[in-house]
DNA sequence: TGTACATCAGTGAACGCGCGTTCACTGATGTAC
DNA sequence: TGTACATCAGTGAACGCGCGTTCACTGATGTAC
């Protein structure tokens, strides 16, 4: 057994403190593994230093850790992107800023980033949850964001854009794409400047980059 | 036992034939289960009809099959890409149907399309095997055809593309993104024609749809 | 202030299961004479 | 043409393992009196 040597028993009223641990063992486990068929309960448990029938307190099984994960981190993405668009001058370094936020949140979390548009849930339970819409999830508020940097951008004219929100979908689109690729095939001769091309093409900026 | 009532043995020649049956399962559950875990060493054995120490004569383990499952996999994308190319006109309608084919393969095949740019290999294993470099898949084969019908569209106009190579990554970032985020959320409000705009802003088209 | 009691977070043993892997084997097919 | 033999594709029993899940339990914490 490699359980942390001292747990502090919870207190009456902090109830919830098991839960945040088995979440955050989980996304630990999740990201040093790179697998999320190794987020097993036993090793979720065994990584909170508890033992595993604890877990049934807090979680009906392993699938619904997970997907508390994917939700933490789609809220952390959205904090993420809010962060990093508060400090911009204009809506076109707005639109620019939330973009590198958002290809940085997926590099530096490559397998939570994928688990969340992927399927989420354990291959023994057999309960494969079906990834669920995104606007359901934390994911829309990522979206909200870029459609109104466009709009922004196209009320002020650093942008082309006739559709906003189509736009924004195709721009979000292509940051997922290229979030996704470069996590996948960190080796492929990525070409420079590939992620302002795309942005700007795909924005339809009338910058240096459009 | 759920074996398969009848299953001729190999004669001497045909050492290949259980092994090529191997894999045409491990597809089969993969894209039945949407679950890459589900695709174990004994369930490839029952679901082709032999017991599982047999495949040690074929694989050292499950995460060779389901590799081979993804070369393959990429073996058929370039051929429908390169089938899909072969009757087009001009090269902006030869790259139009490139993509087309991409996206559908993608569609058509969604758990292994997300296998080929994903962790291949078992859970139980623990061999899991990091995602090879997309050169050095046939995938570059798919690669090379957008870079060369691209470099047509420049050559005769209908694209602006000043770096074919480069355009063409970001063309198939792109479609990577587009096919990638439809398979995961179906549900998700997608506005029309995203995918020519996309590939038009991407490939810098001067067409209508660019 | 002291004591008996209820609560409840977490334990530890136990179970059945499907898995990967090993091993000696079987029996049909092709070959040497 | 017939027969003994080598080959080799695939079998079946067995193993140890980590898993999910159950169950009765323990023992510290807070509460009622």
């Amino acid at each position: 057994m490699e359980k942390s040597p001292v747990r502090k028993r919870n207190t009456r009223g902090e109830g919830d403190r098991l839960r945040r641990e088995l979440v955050s063992a989980a996304r630990a486990l999740l990201e040093e593994t790179g697998n999320e068929d190794a987020v097993t309960l036993r090793a979720v448990a065994r990584r909170a230093g508890v033992t595993a029938p604890s877990i049934y307190a807090h979680f009906g099984d392993a699938g619904a850790i997970l997907l508390e994960v994917v939700q933490e981190a789609f809220g952390e993405l959205a904090g993420a992107l809010r962060a990093a668009g508060s400090g911009a001058a204009t809506a076109a370094e707005r639109l620019d800023a939330l973009c590198a936020a958002y290809v940085q949140f997926a590099a530096g979390s490559p397998h939570r980033y994928r688990i969340m548009f992927g399927r989420h849930g354990s291959a023994r339970t057999g309960a494969v949850a079906a990834p669920r819409p995104l606007h359901e999830l934390a994911g829309a508020e990522a979206i909200g964001m870029l459609i109104e940097a466009l709009s922004d951008c196209a009320a002020d004219g650093s942008s082309a854009s006739a559709d906003p929100r189509a736009d924004a979908v195709a721009l979000w689109t292509g940051l997922h794409g290229y979030a996704s690729a470069r996590n996948a095939l960190p080796a492929f001769p990525w070409p420079e400047g590939l992620l302002p091309a795309m942005v700007g093409r795909l924005a339809v900026l009338r910058g240096p980059a459009g």
